[in-house]
DNA sequence: GCCAACGTTGGC
DNA sequence: GCCAACGTTGGC
């Protein structure tokens, strides 16, 4: 079986869960719970896989940027904040029999010393169609080609981890 | 803070 | 199964 490394942008408000914060976590990695989402929640079951590249990124502050970068360390699997009635995430239509939403975890790769503005994103040939830019796209998770990679890390001026 | 673009819900 | 009302997201 051949497994082909595939590339995802995933949004945070850094007021609620920034790529310093991802930092600052025990062995600088998190699970990604909370996606309420239906065509999200299809990527982190089905199609999201460990050793995948993740574009961290900055959203609803300015300037909006990608902060740097993760690798997924843990395939999809049951959200199990939705189960819990006292969490923010509760959702009482899920359940261990049949979990509704589902998680990956990451870890944090590298932190560019210089984030790459979304303003850069839209100068840039290749990152100008990068799924982030498109008009009414609100999905908190989207893929990546891999010259969008390529082309941000070269415009972070850093190499690829 | 505004609001366009979505997604979800629920009455019919 | 339609669709109006409502809720949310996230760039601006």
């Amino acid at each position: 079986m051949t497994t082909e490394r595939r590339y995802w942008l995933f949004k945070s408000e850094p007021d609620v869960f920034s790529i310093q914060d991802l930092a600052a976590e025990k062995g600088k990695r998190t699970s990604w719970e909370g996606v309420r989402n239906y065509q999200v929640r299809n990527m982190l079951r089905d199609d999201i896989k460990i050793g995948d590249g993740v574009l961290f990124y900055h959203s609803r502050v300015d300037p909006m940027v990608i902060a740097g970068t993760a690798q997924v360390v843990k395939d999809g699997y049951p959200d199990h904040f939705a189960l819990d009635p006292n969490h923010k995430y509760f959702d009482e239509k899920s359940s261990d029999d049949n979990p509704r939403w589902f998680m990956v975890d990451i870890k944090l790769t590298q932190i560019f010393k210089t984030p790459v503005t979304r303003e850069q994103l839209k100068a840039d040939k290749t990152t100008a169609g990068m799924k982030l830019l498109a008009k009414g796209s609100r999905l908190s998770i989207t893929p990546v080609t891999e010259d969008e990679w390529l082309a941000v890390h070269e415009i972070a001026g850093v190499k690829v981890q």
